[in-house]
DNA sequence: TCTGGGGTCCTAGGACCC
DNA sequence: TCTGGGGTCCTAGGACCC
């Protein structure tokens, strides 16, 4: 039997969900992102304007000031999230969330599709005042074109036939910038070119694309997640910056708030990579093993700065920083005859007491350097690991 | 789109082995 | 060993996504 795929895809998300808990701004020009400085979402009346995601905030205050910038609140979001996935369960138990706004779901046994998606849409509409965009097809390459066919609110079925042969496949799912620039090179441009290739010159990604494109399924729908594999904490600075211990500031800002995330998930990381950005883009990066997995700051800094030294050039200019945790495990799995060393007590302590006077009350005195006139705060000099 | 942040997966090629 | 063939494992970095 054939399958049948669902692709639901929520209509300008987080301004949705801003929208949906202040009704006042409906109708109006909005976009999220205030707290990152560039556009994270629009609503549909801000899209007219010519706003676009990534455009930076202070463009939009100068020449859309008719534009309300709200901050994005992401917990928020992730609750919307859940109730919106949780909707979708009501019919099948074969959901795999792809995105925070963004679903795939197997519908292939249940008796009318057509009218469980738009009953999907409704039900969602009506509980969480927010709209979905809905795409079904027999894979999910497929579905997930369908879905952006008609927004918002949209309802498109591939299910009996398709229209998507003179689509430029630069537009399709899983062709980037790199693959359609090749591709290009190559005069292939729309679904129809591609489809006309020999598959067996193909990578095997795009093996992949060319087959589900036809409605021979491939990706399967995938309802149970992976844990997760890493964290990252990165920021950009205000302006490019080339002194040493102000970089390094930045830095350490970003091992405590990715340390912070990793004990409020209870991870501990078995190994990190940090980069330095500079102003050309360009990455100077390290990846360090740990000998027991961490989630304490001073260890990591401790093992981070040694790197940094080694990498860090003078009279040269870097525009971020950023580290990742990764191989991931529970937290404290290990022994406790490491906690002592590993610093984990004392963060418990120390989550405890910002839990109680305010995250950011606590820093590393390598952190704090640059904040020194804001706020009294306990520092915390670089302890020793031995 | 002179360019933000957080993820996952794939693959080429080096290291090592028989 | 101036030098074959084949296999596995691992990693860095690229590519892609939202």
């Amino acid at each position: 039997m054939t399958s049948i795929i669902l692709h639901m895809d929520g209509d300008a998300f987080f301004v949705a969900c801003e929208i949906s808990l202040q009704p006042q701004y409906r109708g109006l020009p909005v976009v999220t992102g205030a707290e990152r400085s560039i556009i994270t979402a629009l609503s549909y009346e801000a899209k007219a304007l010519g706003l676009t995601r990534t455009m930076p905030v202070y463009q939009v205050k100068k020449q859309f000031p008719q534009v309300t910038i709200l901050s994005s609140n992401y917990d928020t979001y992730l609750i919307f999230s859940k109730r919106m996935f949780a909707i979708v369960r009501r019919y099948t138990d074969h959901v795999e969330e792809y995105s925070i706004d963004e679903c795939f779901a197997d519908l292939s046994h249940v008796t009318d599709p057509e009218v469980v998606a738009l009953q999907i849409q409704k039900d969602i509409e009506r509980e969480l005042g927010i709209t979905v965009s809905i795409g079904l097809g027999p894979t999910k390459v497929l579905a997930k074109i369908a879905s952006k066919q008609r927004k918002p609110k949209g309802f498109t079925s591939f299910l009996k036939e398709t229209n998507i042969l003179n689509m430029p496949i630069r537009k399709v799912w899983g062709i980037g910038r790199s693959a359609s620039a090749e591709l290009t090179g190559a005069s292939i441009i729309t679904v129809k070119d591609f489809l006309a290739q020999n598959r067996a010159y193909l990578s095997k990604p795009h093996q992949t694309i060319w087959y589900e494109l036809q409605g021979i399924k491939v990706l399967p729908v995938e309802s149970t997640s992976d844990p997760q594999q890493s964290l990252a904490h990165t920021r950009s600075f205000l302006y490019p910056l080339k002194d040493k211990e102000k970089i390094w500031s930045e830095l350490v800002k970003n091992i405590e708030a990715v340390c912070l995330k990793a004990r409020k998930g209870d991870f501990d990381a078995q190994e990190a990579s940090f980069f330095i950005k500079t102003k050309g883009f360009e990455y100077i990066s390290a990846h360090i093993v740990f000998d027991t997995p961490l989630s304490d700051p001073i260890a990591i800094t401790y093992f981070v700065k040694q790197r940094f030294d080694m990498l860090f050039q003078k009279n040269m200019l870097y525009r971020a920083t950023g580290i990742t945790l990764q191989k991931l495990v529970p937290r404290n799995s290990v022994a406790s005859l490491f906690e002592i060393r590993t610093n984990s007590k004392l963060f418990d302590v120390i989550d405890k007491i910002s839990h109680k006077h305010g995250e950011g009350i606590i820093k590393m005195a390598s952190s704090a350097k640059q904040d020194l006139d804001k706020r009294p705060m306990a520092i915390l000099s670089l302890g020793t690991v031995s």
